[in-house]
DNA sequence: CTAGGGTTAG
């Protein structure tokens, strides 16, 4: 092998020592730390906070938020969250939902209390939905526990009547828990409250079940669907699928497939990974590599978990050169690519002296990172 | 603008 190419498999796979140049940055520039870049961004975003059109973007406060809930910067998510609570958008619900979900996904559940606590005073109104959004933040924070007290205690204390989302909520983080039995409990207390499960309770109770390996309870999630006639949707299907997948029932998986596309529903990718994956625990090489043209053929996208179960499985086979397309397509999509699989399918290629296309994905994932995309103050 | 359900991890 070339001495330039060997170097560059190992510049992008981090093994080798940095370069001169790299070393020369860090220490005469001392190049701007990542705070002063994201307190950079704080300052950014509360300026353009100013103008109406920009508070109304709520895919840039989602994104901002969660690139300094990444970077854990939660005193800086403190700063911006609070800063709005100035303008005049704050007794909108809708606003004040935004501030309380962006606080639960960043884990800060007790901030989402105390904005829901202050909704009052800052004129907005609650209902049930600024109810559920709190719910919903015990869950997205991963205080599962709380959630129960947060239910029963605002019932009594706001005489809010809880609706089918609340439920949904309440058992979501139950099966969280992994208290699968509390979770049909809560079930039957929605009942008794005159509200139906719909296809979102059984979902979620159906994944829940399957996950946790109880399959023939997953069955009767089943039953209580068809005799309540909710009509199961893809998510549905695909939780049965995880469920045969474990108990390695490839050829029921398969004929799931026939049975749902007779329903009217399409397989999706969750459905064809489930497939994929069934025949490579099988070491089926053939039928994981039909599975994956069948995904092609109904334009599903391929996407990290098709990639993870199939490429290591392709390259113990030794069949560098589909794992090599499969790279290839994944990464053009910039999902991050676990450098370990990408390693496997470069020794493969660099074994058989296909150097072409070792460099070529090498090149790739150099250009594969993560990017982050924010245009503050692009409506001035 | 507004609340609830999918594989990883950003």
């Amino acid at each position: 092998m070339s001495s330039s190419l060997y170097r560059r498999l190992h510049n992008i796979f981090g093994t080798s020592l940095p370069t001169k140049s790299a070393q020369t940055c860090n220490t005469l520039k001392s190049l701007p730390t990542k705070e002063s870049k994201l307190k950079e961004l704080v300052d950014k975003f509360k300026k353009s906070s100013e103008l109406g059109k920009f508070r109304s973007k709520q895919d840039v406060y989602y994104s901002t938020v969660h690139r300094l809930a990444s970077a854990k910067q939660f005193s800086m998510i403190e700063d911006i969250l609070e800063d709005q609570k100035k303008y005049k958008d704050i007794s909108i619900e809708g606003f004040a939902i935004r501030l309380i979900t962006l606080y639960g996904k960043s884990g800060m559940l007790d901030h989402a209390h105390k904005m829901f606590d202050e909704m009052p005073e800052l004129q907005c109104e609650r209902t049930v939905k600024s109810f559920n959004a709190l719910l919903a933040a015990c869950v997205n924070s991963k205080k599962f526990d709380k959630v129960e007290g947060v239910f029963t205690e605002l019932r009594a204390k706001l005489s809010l009547e809880p609706n089918v989302v609340s439920y949904n909520t309440v058992i979501k983080a139950f099966c969280e828990m992994g208290s699968l039995d509390s979770a049909l409990s809560w079930v039957d207390e929605m009942e008794r409250n005159g509200l139906d499960a719909n296809l979102i309770t059984y979902n979620t109770l159906l994944d829940a079940f399957y996950r946790n390996n109880r399959f023939l309870d997953g069955e009767k999630i089943w039953a209580m669907m068809e005799t309540k006639n909710v009509v199961p949707d893809i998510r549905s299907y695909n939780a049965k699928f995880r469920g045969l997948v474990f108990e390695r029932r490839t050829s029921e998986a398969v004929e799931l497939i026939e049975e749902l596309r007779t329903k009217g529903l399409k397989p999706d990718v969750l459905s064809f990974n489930a497939l994929i994956k069934s025949f490579c625990n099988d070491g089926n090489i053939e039928e994981a590599k039909r599975w994956y043209k069948e995904l092609m053929k109904c334009k599903c996208v391929p996407n990290w978990v098709t990639f993870t179960t199939l490429v290591p499985f392709l390259c113990e086979k030794g069949e560098f050169d589909m794992a090599f397309k499969i790279c290839k397509k994944i990464m053009k999509r910039h999902y991050p690519v676990k450098k370990e699989i990408l390693q496997l399918v470069v020794d493969g290629l660099v074994k058989e002296s296909k150097l072409e296309e070792a460099t070529e994905l090498v090149e790739l994932g150099r250009s594969n990172s993560f990017r982050y995309k924010l245009e503050l103050c692009s409506d001035k």
